[in-house]
DNA sequence: TATAGTAATGAGAGCGGGTCTCATTTACAC
DNA sequence: GTGTAAATGAGACCCGCTCTCATTACTATA
């Protein structure tokens, strides 16, 4: 199982499974083998996994493990979920494991892959979007940029 | 059925209608009575709809037909699909009759608002989006970027 | 105005991603 | 060890959405 990550991940790889441990303990969770198997499979992958995927990396989990685990960790803020478009959803680590990135969606075939901006951009943006929430009384989480457009090989 | 629309629209009222006509010519589809409902429904809305939002509002049409005709729509370019969690998906008119834009979602409702940034952010995002997009090969379409966080109520 | 021919409609069955239930198993606390 | 609570796995189930198909409404041609 080769380690390929596009986006430079802030935790090496041996640490993750104690920062993931960590996150689950934070919220009273236990990090079972089932849930490290997960947590080994997105990390082998690099980029977002719909559940297909993940069963594929590790055979044998049973769909409604995964999805439940999957929404512990998320839960957890472990990992994120990523519902791009129709079809299945997509999951990745959360922002303290991965850098802060956006996507490249394809429309025709769904592949999804991880880009990064400038900072200065990144902060821009960060700072424009707070000031309109304010506006909205809006108590801001996250942003969520996703290009959308044909990949490579769909062009 | 009052007017009411939180981001310009660079079409007027007025227009609408012949504007949407006008689209679905080109892709020779007819503008039928139910799908002027439908566009009406979504006029006066003036925020992103759900499919129950749209048949409250058009009491009567068929949810078979309405999706249908909102596919028709999408595909003319008349309106966009939003799909931002679990749930239902959202609708809004797409760009050419709705002035460029971004969604506060509320992660407790569900809630999803209109607001606008500035410009040079816009261009520079845009930029930069486009900027690695190219180095990836890929062939950009539109971008999206939403915030997700706490609505005025929910927090 | 009659007549095809084609698009649109409505009702309901069907699909599929995701969730819930529940009996069983596993892991932690004492 | 023992008791308690969490986690698991199998499958039924839910629900947003799409498909099918018979019927209806347009539209183009003569």
């Amino acid at each position: 199982m080769t380690e390929h990550r596009d986006i430079d991940s802030p935790v090496s790889a041996s640490d993750l499974h104690a920062a993931v441990s960590h996150y689950l303990a934070s919220r009273d969770y236990r990090y079972t083998a089932g849930r490290r198997r997960l947590v080994d499979a997105i990390s082998a992958a690099g980029q977002p996994m719909t559940l297909p995927d993940i069963v594929a990396a590790a055979p044998g989990l049973p769909a409604s493990s995964v999805y439940r685990n999957l929404d512990v960790l998320e839960r957890s803020g472990v990992v994120n979920r990523i519902v791009a478009g129709a079809g299945h959803a997509y999951f990745e680590f959360a922002e303290p494991l991965l850098a802060h990135h956006h996507h490249l969606i394809c429309v025709a075939c769904g592949a999804m892959e991880d880009v990064r901006l400038d900072d200065d951009v990144e902060e821009r943006v960060d700072r424009s979007l707070t000031e309109v929430a304010d506006q909205a009384g809006f108590t801001p989480l996250r942003h969520n940029l996703d290009m959308h457009g044909y990949c490579a090989e769909c062009a």
